[in-house]
Formats: structure tokens, C-alpha cells, sequence
DNA sequence: GCCAATTGCTTGAAGCCTAAAGAAATTCGG
DNA sequence: CCGAATTTCTTTAGGCTTCAAGCAATTGGC
């Protein structure tokens, strides 16, 4: 009884530091998204997952099919199917279906679509660069670094739950 | 013209680094918190919302009001109300009127929501432990530091804003 | 004591999100 | 060429989430 603390002892696994690793990610998360999620509705009364659609189309002037979308945002086809009426309804999207691929649905930014992003990136990026001001160049090379080995490290794992 | 690329210049503030950061940032938390969605629906049938706010409750033994839940897990009041409801309906949650305020409810656990709370945390840690496998404890620490930094800073941004 | 402001919670409307089932088109082995 | 498997998307049911409006109880100034 003297002597309960050697350290031989086979502790059950103490992984507290990891939880509170994982708190504090999602902590600053939802922080900011929802910093990010406010400023949006402010300005320019749109939602979130509409400016991310947004964001995807910008990067692909060729337009991007459903389930490339799905993938990248991570989120369920079904979902993109509800937002992507929303936004084509809005006139912010141009959907048609592939000439090669009648299952396929091939959605652009509309002129109007781009305009309006392009006005709300630009401030989304100063409220951004607002968010993290107080780290130094070094801290965010450091966090970047981070971040990549716990995604990869994320992704491992999420890969051996699926196999 | 020929001297476009003079350092003179006043370039509107390039921020694509902290742009880069943040969207990593909700990579990885969007990856880790789908996977603990998954096996939380797969071995417990139960959902993140649903767990987040037991675990609250299990750290509160003397029970909480729906305010302080609802600050702890920074979202709105109506949505703990709908949230709280069906706790109580299952049976996980105890819910009754403050004797000294009667506009307050506070909730806890019943016993069979602790019990099951307790299962479901348990393996809950080993599969967040599991999320960040390939992080050496020093670069534990070190995303801890950095991300109590960015929480700080997102903070103060976040306040700069309602002020 | 009284009334205004505040606080705690609920409600309602709209949108977001998932999982699962299903419909339509394509692909591929034989 | 045919049928099975696969891929792409939609639909459905249920739950989560927010914002704004509203109700009830309490608090604080006067």
C-alpha cells in the first residue's frame, strides 16, 4: 500500500491530454466559424455552406459535377442536392446536365454568382487574416505544420475504422 | 508599365497564408468529428449533439441551467431546449424548476444516463487518442500552446466586432 | 410599491445535415 | 449483347441549428 506508485504499474491508458487536445481544435473552430457565419449574415445575408459551395465553383471556372462537390466539402450528396437548388433558385448558379453522362449534373458560377463572391472572399480574407492576428508568422508556419501531420494522422485512422 | 513589380507598390494586403491555415484548421476538424459521429452512431446509436451536452452534465453533478449549457457549448438556447427535450424523453435527463428562480430549469443526469454516458466516454477517448496516434507528445503540447494562442486571438477578434 | 429593463426559456420559420432507400444511367464481365 | 454491379443523383424521415419574436419571472431604479 506504501508503495502505490511504481512504475510497474499498468495504468488503464490515460489519454486526457489527447481530449483536451481535441476540445481545444474544436473549440477554435467553432469560434471562428461562427465569427465567420455571423459577419456573412451581416453583410451579405448568406449563409455559410452557400459561400463554401461558392468557393469550391470559384476555384473551378469549368464547373464542378455533384459529387465533386460532396467531396470536397465533406458533406453528404444529399445535402449538396438541397443547397445547390437553393443557389440556383437565388441565380448564383447555373446547373446542366453532362452531355456525356446523363446521371451527371455540371454546376457553374453565373456571372451575378461570381460577382457576389468575389466581393464577400475579399472581406471573408480580411476577417480571416483579423481572426488570426496575434500569431506570428512562425506560429502559423508552425500550426500548418501541425495541422497537415494531425490530418494525416486523422485520415490513417478514419481508414482503419473503414477497412 | 515596364516597372510594375517595384517593392513600392502597396499590394491590398496578401492574408492566402492565414486563409490556407483556417480552411486546415476546418479540415481537420471537420475529418475527427465526422469520425466520432460515425462510431458514436454506430456502437451507441446516439448523436454528437447529444453526447456533447451529457458530457457537459457529467462534469456537473449538482446539475446545470440551460443558459450555462448553453454558453458551455456556445450554441443558441432554443437549440438546447429542443436538444434537452429529447434527453428527457429518453430517459438520459432529469429536469425540474429552479426552487428560487421559477423561470430557470436545471437539468442532470439520471442514472441511467450517467451509466451510459460512462460507456459511451470511455471508448470515446481510446478512438480521439487513436485520431491523434502519429502526433509525438511534444507536438501535443506544442498544437495546445498554439491553439490556446489562436483561441485567444480569435477571441479578442471576435470581440472587436459586438464592441 | 411600481414600472422598465433584464434574464431564462420556448416557439416558429427557415435552412442545414445525415443516413438510407431508391431511380436512372453507365460500365464491365462473360 | 446481356445482366449484374457501380455510379450519380434525388428523395425521405428525422434531427440539428440559427435567428427573431415572444412569454414569464426577476431585478433594480425611483
Amino acid at each position: 500500500m506504501l508503495d502505490s506508485e511504481t512504475k510497474a504499474v499498468e495504468l488503464p491508458e490515460d489519454h486526457a491530454e489527447e481530449l483536451r487536445l481535441w476540445l481545444r481544435l474544436l473549440t477554435c473552430t467553432t469560434l471562428i466559424e461562427g465569427e465567420v457565419r455571423g459577419r456573412l449574415r451581416e453583410k451579405f445575408d448568406v449563409t455559410l455552406p452557400r459561400f463554401d459551395l461558392m468557393a469550391q465553383l470559384d476555384k473551378a471556372p469549368d464547373g464542378m459535377t455533384l459529387s465533386d462537390v460532396s467531396k470536397r466539402m465533406m458533406v453528404s450528396n444529399g445535402n449538396v442536392t438541397g443547397l445547390v437548388e437553393r443557389l440556383v433558385e437565388s441565380g448564383h448558379l447555373d446547373r446542366r446536365t453532362s452531355e456525356t453522362d446523363r446521371r451527371v449534373q455540371v454546376i457553374r458560377l453565373t456571372k451575378l454568382g461570381r460577382a457576389e463572391f468575389r466581393k464577400m472572399a475579399a472581406e471573408h480574407e480580411t476577417w480571416i487574416a483579423d481572426v488570426f492576428a496575434d500569431l506570428t508568422p512562425k506560429d502559423v508556419r508552425e500550426l500548418m505544420r501541425l495541422l497537415a501531420k494531425t490530418k494525416a494522422s486523422a485520415q490513417k485512422s478514419a481508414g482503419r475504422r473503414k477497412a
